[in-house]
DNA sequence: TTCAAGACTGCAAACAGTTGCACTAAACCT
DNA sequence: AGGTTTAGTGCAACTGTTTGCAGTCTTGAA
């Protein structure tokens, strides 16, 4: 059925351990013979099981990914950044999704546990409580959140924030709203207090929000009725929703009103008009993300996020 | 370190290979010893190990999905959808990403072949020949490719392209365009040889093209000298460029001109005009694929496409 | 009372690899 | 020539779990 080491040793007339070896590690078994084996190996068309290695080396050359939502465009760059990080190694990748449910968080990591060497967890929701008691079951790494004691990758999406603020501001702008996020996030209390900071622009705070597209349509007739010129959202779903819902409200972008997203998802580069947004390094993130759980790092680092200037923002009538 | 199940025999008493039983034949072993196994297991924190016991078993409770781009706004749902049937019946999802490359889909299936139950394959690109060769390897289903003896999943696009047409011939237009897809393409034939059969309506083709937004934007110029009045193109993302390029030209959509696109992904339905659409059933697709490969069914499964009409289609001039 | 049939549980051999240790030969040093 | 290193290979135990077989104990029926 499944041709197996043993199979080899026999064709080749070895014992297993040196056809383990030859694999394994390759400079300890005789050129000669480790040419043979292979050749064998190959007509018999053997593949090392790597569930059985894992049993006695404990490594499984398998890592995870934990997202909130794979149908997020946010997601997708990440993942496919991660996944070609962790080939390039030659590990495998288990992709999960816990539809935005904190519990599925912990599950997922339980039961990933005894298969991978390490996990991904994107932006968790799981508390703090929670996070360390995984960590005494497998390595991880946590993207778009602060955890002591964790590798960490973040985004500075506050940086990118200020940016965007200070882009509105270099157009004119000294009224500008920011429509909010979800309550408790992190991300939308970083992105508060940066754009807070910026002189010369007196921010208006309108939410919270649900990061949705719906969620920044909603918000519309607040933007409209608050008597700013320039908007900072929460997300570019928001800022796509928050456009289109100005548009019901008679506003056209960027001529009556000033729109700038973050993160820089694909509809926010095909949308017109074309969505100014803070850009996310997303993929760069998915892959320091894995490298440095194979390469067993702790550290914790800020990834630039930076403005990408389209058409939805000009200067204010 | 990590517990097994030695540790929770032995703090509950009895032998391993009844602790091996409360796990996965609980009929087998009396009430009272299972419940005591389990408080003991609990305690300990205990979990199976499934690369051991996939071992014995031969079951490795793990899948393998494997896309062209996991970027590619089209198979998202579709991953969200497959890892979510996986899951509910306690499987984990390998995802993995060819790049387009049809080499590396073989060398994927081939790496995942020990580690997994099953693969789902979508719109593979390797020869039938390839393909037959890993079947012996490793059960998988095809999605959007037609293949003898192995499971498939199809998405009814022509029906689909069909109803497209007759939409426009509907409304009133008597020429119509089919901004095409790449040269090879079986989506793309089954478009061309379904709307083609829509009396009343002339048809004509515009490609090959890319499958992306530049496409669409490059055929802008031959759609406007066609002397057409509605567009079918090969996809949303052809469809959206179209319409930019269109806007270029000075034509707007809908009213100089209807496009309809296929698939119907996110940024479809955040354009503006919001795009009428073919609508592809990939999250069913997704979740069907997984069902027959855990039920172990070889069948091959046409999924029926609806049309969505929004606005980006109207009446010609 | 005896026997057969269950119901549980233990024993030990798999599963497919890895790896510390021991062994053999050849090569290297004085 | 004799002793020591070194390269290459074999042996066997081990990883965590499953499972066919056999044994024990109860239970029910004759």
């Amino acid at each position: 059925m499944t041709v197996t080491i043993r199979d080899v040793a026999r064709a080749s007339g070895v014992h297993v351990s040196t056809v383990s070896r030859t694999f394994s590690a390759p400079h300890m078994v005789n050129a000669a013979t480790r040419t043979r084996v292979l050749t064998v190996a190959e007509e018999l068309g053997y593949r090392p099981n790597r569930a059985a290695r894992a049993l006695t080396t404990g490594r499984t050359h398998n890592l995870g990914l934990i997202v909130a939502d794979i149908a997020n465009p946010f997601f997708p760059p990440l993942i496919k950044a991660a996944h070609s990080a962790a080939r390039q190694r030659d590990y495998h990748l288990f992709v999960a999704d816990t539809d935005e449910e904190p519990a599925a968080e912990e599950e997922l990591v339980q039961a990933f546990s005894k298969q991978v060497d390490g996990v991904v967890l994107c932006s968790p929701r799981s508390s703090n409580k929670a996070l360390e008691r995984l960590a005494e079951r497998v390595p991880f790494v946590v993207i778009n959140r602060r955890l002591r004691g964790a590798a960490t990758v973040l985004m500075d999406v506050g940086h990118g924030a200020r940016l965007a603020v200070e882009h509105l501001a270099g157009l004119g702008h000294t009224r500008v709203a920011l429509v909010s996020g979800p309550a408790g996030s992190w991300t939308s209390a970083e992105i508060r207090t940066a754009a807070e900071q910026v002189p010369g622009v007196e921010l208006l705070v309108i939410g919270p929000n649900a990061p949705t597209e719906r969620g920044g349509f909603a918000a519309a007739a607040k933007v409209r009725d608050s008597g700013v010129t320039g908007v900072l959202a929460y997300n570019d779903l928001v800022a796509i929703g928050l456009i289109e819902g100005l548009g019901d409200l008679g506003l056209s972008v960027p001529e009556d009103m000033s729109v700038v997203g973050i993160d820089d998802i694909v509809p926010g580069r095909l949308n017109r008009p074309k969505l100014t947004t803070v850009a996310m390094p997303t993929a760069a993130a998915g892959r320091l993300a894995v490298d440095l759980l194979i390469q067993e790092v702790t550290a914790t680092t800020s990834l630039e996020t930076r403005l990408v200037v389209r058409d939805s923002t000009a200067p204010p009538r």
